[in-house]
RNA sequence: UCCUCGGUAGCUCAGCGGUAGAGCAACCGGCUGUUAACCGGUGGGUCGCAGGUUCGAAUCCUGCCCGAGGAGCCA
């Protein structure tokens, strides 16, 4: 007989299925039995009672997460979570747990789930947050494809720090010094002169000492890099970006945004409304004013030119817009070295963060790229680099350079912000943090 | 790296100078519609580690280790 995912379960009410999965939860009460069952798309009650006999037997020596088959009849039934559920016909248990299962249903707190990852993913919150992941990662390559755009790889190991201000994990590359990449950037800027449009999600890589809710060691960027694109384009194709991306959740992943408690209003209005614009200079004045009081009390420090925004910063604007807000055009010297000036002023770069509302912060980081060599050159040399690493990429300058535009979105702040998570450390299903290398 | 809080049963925690506790989990028993089921019973401890104060330390002090929240850091 074939397996039914309990995804499934209601096109297949009066038949006789077979389930596969684990014991996520038993109660009995005399002669009747309930079993949770769950295959990793769902939950399923199942029920069996002492006329059933041997079935009756097998159920009773069912233990937490023990494996198993089960054949029988599915019907409706309001009484059972999830409106329906399996009338036993026959157990076969694949694998009994024999010892205590770790993790039981009543609350635990994070430094054990942590140690429990392996198993903690198997919670039904955390498959629904895996499941949202999963459509976060499929949403941006279809958005891509659909548009005409190459999937292509940077590389992991890296020659050199990239671009000289991130903390790099150093790895023993035979007798050389080689880093893990904190961004692909820099080489997708060289398959965007090859292939026009081009996109990749990959790992990136920070040993920066990061001890907040929005930080992984390791996390998933999703970047981006088009040939001709300008600053205006940049924005546009980001906007586009993430409506995409949270119209397919909400469209596809309603179950799990349910399971999660998710309110949707947010997410409704980001799909649905413009994202907000501001200046950086804007953006000072606002996020002063909406804190003054704070900054008064010197709870949170005033901003000035030159500053990056802290939480409190990002939260403020956030909450003040109700929905992403670009915030573009910031100081050059604040900002990586390969950024295009502004034409009307170059102590500015066409570059641009979108910040999230409800507190999540940024999620994405871009810019119009510089194209002119002899530029480059010079902003290498006023960011205190050597050109010589940079060789190939000043190559790109000098063999045909044209203005272009990319950006690198964080995954796993995106998918935290859609399932509204307080920790991003959910949303990967083996986080790596500074104080946490295992499992 | 800094600040704050914490580390006691498998888990979540209470106890804060005088014999180590509760709920849940586990195990045993009861119950034919349970919803983190419920009811009764049983077993379960290097009170993070080291030192100090005291007649006596889980409790007070010092140092260290580990964790959480936050700050800083963070294309």
């Amino acid at each position: 007989m074939e397996q039914t995912y309990i995804e499934d379960i209601a096109h297949k009410v009066g038949e006789e299925v077979l389930i596969c999965g684990w014991l996520y939860n038993r109660r009995e009460s005399g002669k009747i039995q309930f079993l949770l069952i769950r295959d990793g798309t769902g939950v399923i009650q199942a029920v069996v009672t002492k006329a059933d006999g041997e079935a009756f037997e097998k159920a009773l020596r069912l233990t937490q997460e023990s494996s198993l088959k089960v054949r029988g009849t599915v019907r409706e039934d309001a009484r059972a979570p999830g409106g329906y559920e399996l009338q036993i016909k026959d157990i076969e248990i694949v694998q009994r747990v024999e010892e205590k299962y770790p993790i039981d249903l009543k609350e635990h707190g994070p430094a054990f789930l942590l140690d429990h990852r392996h198993l903690w993913i198997r919670t039904p919150r955390q498959t629904a947050i895996l499941r949202l992941r999963h459509e976060v990662m499929q949403a941006i390559r279809d958005f891509f494809n659909e548009r005409g755009f190459i999937a292509t790889e940077a590389p992991i190991l890296t020659p050199s720090a990239c671009e000289g201000t991130t903390t790099l994990f150093e790895v023993n590359y035979f007798d050389e010094k080689a880093y893990l990449s904190q961004s692909g950037q820099l080489y997708l800027e060289a398959t965007a002169m090859a292939l026009g449009r081009v996109y990749w999600i990959g790992p990136a890589f920070r040993a920066e000492k990061s001890k907040t809710r929005k930080h992984l060691t390791e996390f998933w960027m999703a970047e981006a890099e088009v040939a001709f694109f300008d600053h205006e384009q940049n924005l546009k194709l980001q906007e586009e970006l993430v409506k995409y991306v949270i119209g397919r959740c909400l469209q596809k992943r309603a179950r799990e945004l349910k399971e999660l408690g998710r309110q949707t209003e947010s997410l409704e209005r980001a799909v649905a409304e413009p994202f907000a614009r501001i200046t950086y200079a804007e953006s000072l004045e606002i996020i002063n004013e909406l804190l003054k009081e704070r900054i008064a009390s010197g709870e949170v420090e005033k901003l000035n030119w030159g500053d990056d925004f802290g939480a409190p910063h990002e939260e403020a604007l956030g909450q003040h817009f109700g929905r992403p807000v670009f915030v573009e055009f910031f100081p050059a010297k604040m900002k990586a070295f390969y950024m295009e000036p502004k034409p009307d002023n170059p102590d500015l770069v066409l570059a641009a963060d979108l910040i999230a509302p409800e507190g999540y912060g940024e999620i994405i980081g871009g810019s119009q790229r510089i194209s002119d060599i002899n530029l480059l050159k010079q902003r290498l040399k006023d960011f205190g680099l050597p050109e010589e690493p940079y060789q190939w990429y000043i190559d790109l300058r000098k063999y045909g350079g044209v203005p272009h535009s990319g950006f690198g979105l964080g995954v796993e702040r995106l998918t935290t912000w859609i399932a509204g998570l307080e920790h991003l450390r959910e949303t990967i299903p083996f986080p790596r943090m500074i104080y946490r290398l295992k499992p």
